[in-house]
DNA sequence: GCAAAAGTGTTTTGTCTACACCCATGA
DNA sequence: TCATGGGTGTAGACAAAACACTTTTGC
């Protein structure tokens, strides 16, 4: 049975299977996107999300997280499946399958060294250059799909360092949504989640008074990862 | 630079791409999903979504027109792009990557010689049987998009009758929410959109004071279709 | 005239939005 | 003491939910 399920298969088209990734980060201000210098022809020099090609015995999902540590040197990253791009057209080099991943990480944890063998650098997301193939329609999709998962979920868990105050929380959601928020009504509707923990602790690093730090009860996030709850 | 490109790429392994397509069809009164026996190995003679092979020279889009039209005989239909599913286990014959696209077609709109070669029949949502491989999660996660999509678009249009009663297209949300609905907020919330126009017909079939017929706005449902309208 | 489905409004409740002032502190 | 960002509450508008009776007509 299963020898003729192998034969039956092998009449069929084998394509290469790539996985891009739209890496998002936030520096406290901006939101933006990790793009790399292309290393290779064709459009090497140009600008490109990080890719590669899926092997034959790994998982695609398996894929994203290896092609994203080799440019993080991070294993464990939010991250999940965005597209899949399946026009011939779309790279000019062959036939290649493209299955989009976005990936939400802290902007500061990263690895010096990598980013420099890949050439990689942050991008704000209201400035990136021209992009090779369709990464700019990847990026965009990702932008929208971000945007939708930020109403729902509080994604500030993925983005922000582990304790943040709630102006940085604010500013996050701004530069997510591209316009300016207001302050009493966002505080409000985060904190009716009880998904924050305000600390004894204040920073005191951007005003005088200094603002109170909070972080995520991970439990309760966990459970509206699953659920959602619309705050937005 | 083009052949260097090439160059570059022969070196990746490749790998067999499928399309499975999730149909839904609206009876009148449960929503269903068309499967297929399946009639080759392996697992000939189980229940299957309608699947096939992307071509070498086929965008993945396309794969997922021909494969459902294979199966209906319907060249313009309402599908969209599900997820791929790309597990290396996830088909015990071959390593197959599969993206799965949900189709919305009128139940009515079938061609019986069609049905009957690949052995085709309407299960309701509530009662699918066993499916191979991995299609059962696939056709779960192709529910809750429908719900999603459902709750900002009047999805009737795609699989209801041109012209249908309010009863109709609320039996319609029932069945996709699975739970009772309010028949009169539901009646102004849709009506409030502007995308039904009466008629001055009505349906006898149900009861004798009869229900007036309506059709969406085809202008107004195209317009919505892009921005989307939350009415759920 | 009665059974069976169609059609229709109002009240209440909760949610979203807009909006401005005092507080704490370091310099 | 003053300049700077931090923190907080309320009123009005709007949307959502709950709820029941009258209408039509074929039999």
């Amino acid at each position: 049975m299963r020898r003729m399920g192998i034969k039956q298969y092998e009449d069929h088209d084998r394509l290469m299977v790539a996985v891009d990734c739209i890496i998002f980060g936030f520096d406290g201000k901006e939101l933006k996107a990790l793009l790399i210098k292309r290393g290779f022809e064709p459009e090497q020099g140009k600008w490109s999300l990080m890719g590669g090609f899926v092997k034959k015995q790994e998982n695609v999902d398996a894929a994203a997280v290896r092609i994203l540590k080799q440019l993080t040197g991070l294993a464990s990253i939010y991250m999940e499946q965005l597209y899949c791009f399946g026009d011939t057209k779309r790279d000019p080099g062959a036939r290649v399958v493209s299955v989009a991943y976005f990936a939400l990480i802290r902007i500061d944890n990263y690895n010096a060294a990598l980013f420099e063998k890949h050439h990689a650098k942050w991008f704000p997301i209201a400035k990136i250059p021209a992009l090779i193939f369709d990464h700019k329609s990847m990026l965009l999709l990702a932008k929208e799909r971000l945007r939708q998962k930020a109403s729902y979920l509080p994604v500030g868990f993925e983005l922000l360092p582990d304790k943040f105050t709630m102006q940085q929380l604010l500013a996050l959601y701004e530069a997510i949504y591209e316009r300016e928020l207001d302050k009493r009504n966002f505080t409000k509707k985060i904190l009716s989640t009880g998904i924050l923990q305000k600390l004894n602790e204040k920073d005191k690093l951007t005003s005088k008074k200094g603002a109170f730090y909070f972080v995520f009860d991970k439990e309760k996030y966990d459970r509206i990862s699953h659920e959602g709850v619309g705050f937005m």
